[in-house]
DNA sequence: CTTGCATGCAAGCCTAGACTTGCCTATGTT
DNA sequence: AACATAGGCAAGTCTAGGCTTGCATGCAAG
């Protein structure tokens, strides 16, 4: 589980995805991809950008949303904290 | 930098030897192959280590220290601290 | 000074996974 | 009905990087 959370950080692309779902939550797919190619310089297809959220997601970091043929993701940092705490010593956990 | 930190912290190889560091400060090479073979089930050669050893340096998460023939390695969390709060809201920043 | 131990360097292999291409489904619009 | 939009699926390509192999270096002990 927090292996996944690691795996998924691991691909600058899905970092990008992260840092775009960190400014507007409940973005659909093409606003993301639009939101990567505008303001981070990333090119990617649709197509890639769905198999990132798919991991992503499957690593407990998106949440997602379908609404009539819309599907809106929103990002959820719980796992985050949980993975942070592995290698901090006994106070830092707080 | 920060994405130093997370492509570093990619390969499963790697979080195991954090986890090996974190448990003891100042290990050699052998030391950290020995207890990777021994407590996690990980069959790496020397030579694999010590590359991975190299990215998890460069990415500042660990210190070296040289003596005679000897190298000891200590892992630091402060860049861990650094790169968590990418996602983080304002107040989570604490 | 030879032998053994701890590590470094460089080149090649080889697989995971990032990315694309092409087609398909579903919903909304006209 | 046709058409456009939002998204999914599956198969293939191709490169980054994880790992190995072989040799070199540096230090210590006998």
């Amino acid at each position: 589980m927090v292996d996944d959370v690691f795996d998924a950080l691991g691909a600058p692309a899905r970092r990008a995805i992260l840092d775009v779902l960190c400014l507007r939550d409940d973005q659909t797919l093409f606003e993301i991809v639009t939101r990567l190619v505008g303001d981070h310089d990333i090119d990617l297809t649709r197509q890639a950008v769905s198999q990132h959220l798919q991991v992503l997601e499957s690593a407990g970091l998106v949440r997602s949303r379908r609404e009539s043929r819309y599907k809106f993701h929103t990002i959820d940092t719980a796992p985050l904290h949980a993975a942070m705490r592995r290698w901090l010593t006994e106070e830092e956990r707080s």
